[in-house]
DNA sequence: TATAATTCATAACATACGTTAGGTTAGTAA
DNA sequence: TTACTAACCTAACGTATGTTATGAATTATA
């Protein structure tokens, strides 16, 4: 099970959209399957984010390790799904990888990816295969949570006071956010009364100061503690390799 | 707030990986701002896909509106977010999308990131920013769920389902599924306990039949019915305007 | 075969959260 | 001012789900 094989690309070549070149290309990206035992590690959170799979055989899946001892699982892969596109663009892997059972998968570099992009509009088929992995990803998400509400709206409420502070829309650890209790209720999943006593809580523990559209944080770092965020996906600069190798292509 | 003004294209621009040519060609998609009222709807749920929009001022959300008159919030948008590049590779949209508070933006249609990719690699950048929006959705939906467990496990089995047979895993509505119950609860964000109690409720509905690594649906459609399954973005095939821009620029 | 380790089922009990409801405050319009 | 509405708070009560525990069935290992 090569590149090609993969759902978007058989797509694509069914429908007449890739060049004789563009097939030669792909094809050219010749597989070194690996042999993978159960529960084999894939790859490990944090560490440098390089290539990505093709699932030969085998399913394997994506998870993330939470600070109360347990895991997330974000996804699972069946044959021929791709595995680890998610981190292209980024410096490190959001999420480790590993086995379910015994398979085989065809590791690929984020170069030879790059060199695709360059030469032919193969790029569109990628961006897609990205899109609606994400997409899949998203629905299954929907209907998760293992956190307690508690956590969800610190976590919820230090997101929202980082990305204000990349567009310099803070000012004294305080920011406007025109959000009622009900639409955050419907982001949160959690029911309106809810989100009240919660906010309640967390304004008795001195962490949150809400007035109506206005919001103070008195102690951004605690409430960062409280939710042990992890801020990598909302680092703004790419990774230096990706710069290299865009200036290379000029 | 043009197209380069949004977060990684600032990235790219002041590291120095887009060429003077490629900067004139993202200036020159020379922008509309739309002014928009509060709660205006920027498009609905299974409406033609054709464009994106950066979020000029104000802040906007995309939203799914669920069976049970409800609806989920997957994310909000503030100034300088890109809202509907999720539903690019897709002919319909997978959620609604609507403005908070006034507001403006800036709509880009497809076709103008189409001929961005055939000419710079700015494609790079697009997908950058593509992954990195939706980890961030990853991110918060990981806190999400609305649905009962029933609803859950149904929802899981249905999808892990069709998938399979999408590359002809599944003889006489049975197939082989190597997940513990441990594992399954870890992707829901629910007990292994209450995975059991799951199944053991859709076994006495007569909706699953499950022994260990082997599950049988008897019949798929009530399970699909059950859950209001919505398999467009599990759907194969790229739209077909995707398929005449890829052919014409061959 | 015997033994140990997983995986799973079920029960009993605890609790976070949903639901319903009533009242307060802030904003808006006449 | 008065009236009206949306947003919010808090309380009381119900329930889905978590937790802990025990035993059975299955699989792995010696």
């Amino acid at each position: 099970m090569s590149l090609i094989d993969t759902v978007v690309m058989r797509g694509l070549s069914t429908q007449g959209a890739l060049s004789p070149e563009d097939k030669a290309l792909l094809l050219g990206l010749e597989l070194c399957p690996r042999y993978m035992s159960a529960s084999e590690v894939l790859w490990q959170e944090s560490e440098d984010a390089d290539l990505f799979c093709v699932v030969k055989e085998g399913w394997a899946y994506s998870y993330r390790n939470l600070k109360n001892g347990s895991k997330q699982v974000l996804k699972f892969y069946l044959p021929g799904d791709i595995i680890g596109i998610r981190d292209f663009g980024f410096t490190r892997r959001l999420a480790s990888a590993a086995m379910i059972n015994k398979g085989v998968i065809c590791p690929f570099s984020y170069q030879q990816l790059f060199e695709l992009f360059g030469r032919s509009n193969l790029a569109a088929g990628i961006v897609a295969t990205a899109t609606r992995q994400q997409a899949q990803l998203s629905e299954r998400l929907i209907y998760l949570g293992k956190y307690s509400a508690h956590e969800q709206l610190a976590h919820f409420l230090y997101e929202i006071y980082l990305r204000l502070k990349r567009i310099e829309a803070v000012k004294d650890n305080s920011f406007f956010m025109p959000l009622t209790q009900e639409l955050i209720s419907d982001a949160l999943g959690m029911s309106p009364v809810h989100v009240s006593r919660t906010f309640s809580m967390l304004r008795e523990e001195g962490l949150v100061i809400r007035n109506r559209q206005h919001v103070q944080l008195p102690d951004p770092e605690a409430l960062a503690r409280l939710v042990e965020f992890n801020d990598s996906y909302i680092d703004e600069l790419l990774p230096p390799s990706f710069i290299e190798l865009l200036k290379a292509s000029l």
